[in-house]
DNA sequence: CTTGCCCCTGACGTCAACGTCAGGTTTTAG
DNA sequence: CTAAAACCTGACGTTGACGTCAGGGGCAAG
């Protein structure tokens, strides 16, 4: 039993985290040109990542549902993988946490403007 | 009285419509490209609007907000403004409206998951 | 008359997250 | 060994709703 040895595991490749995490090739090589995933690299060249690169990319995704930009998630890694922000890194959170609020608040009141007119509709068969 | 008149309503320049609705004079003149909004012709070739123009071009924004392109909201305008639609433009308002509700369940999960960064953070202060 | 403001028509620029193509290397299956 | 599949690095293309610039007209106030 090798104590030191922390039960390496397996590393994967790039199109193994593409189609785990639903995304294309190409985008995954993208979020590494925008600095939010990095890689170790093979001997050849290739790029080999962790298990959890998979769960990056889907929270990747959802932060660019979320509307915010490459940099905006970048900003934010830190304070989720070191578990704790400066003043900064809060008002942004929160600054983000409100635009996505409002949009919120916008896609519902659209959402009822076409009820709306569905409803008209639907009132006249 | 002249009945035969209704009372012919002050018609407005796209400046003004523009700053009535809160967005650019080029996105008004956009507008009318797309085929979303119409205008008579001064005899200097001004766009003259109804008053109304800037109630549409503020629904034109809550629909662009909701994710919609430029043809869809055109697609949608006859149902707007007929009071009936057919079946094909009911399917398509349908599926708009649940593509919205989707990202409105996307944003709410970003938004928790944002919240749930700022909770862990908040509590290492 | 001229100054200033608003209007007009093109037509090219922007931005972000990729898509896609070219041309070449590497890994894998049989 | 060989062919297919997967990977690599550039680098240009796409999309949508406008921004912006160029060049020019019209019209009321002073």
């Amino acid at each position: 039993m090798t104590v030191t040895e922390p039960a390496t595991e397996p590393l994967i490749r790039i199109g193994e985290v593409a189609r785990g995490a639903g995304v294309s090739v190409r985008a995954v090589r993208y979020y590494e040109q925008q600095g939010l995933l990095t890689a170790e690299r093979s001997p050849s060249g290739q790029r080999l990542y962790r298990q959890d690169a998979v769960t990056m990319v889907r929270f990747f995704q959802q932060m660019y549902a979320a509307g915010l930009t490459s940099q905006r998630i970048a900003e934010l890694l830190p304070c989720w993988d070191a578990g704790h922000t400066d003043a900064d890194q809060r008002a942004m959170l929160r600054a983000e946490r409100d635009r996505i609020q409002a949009k919120v608040d916008d896609l519902q009141a659209a959402l009822d403007r076409l009820d709306e007119v569905i409803g008209i509709t639907d009132t006249h068969p």
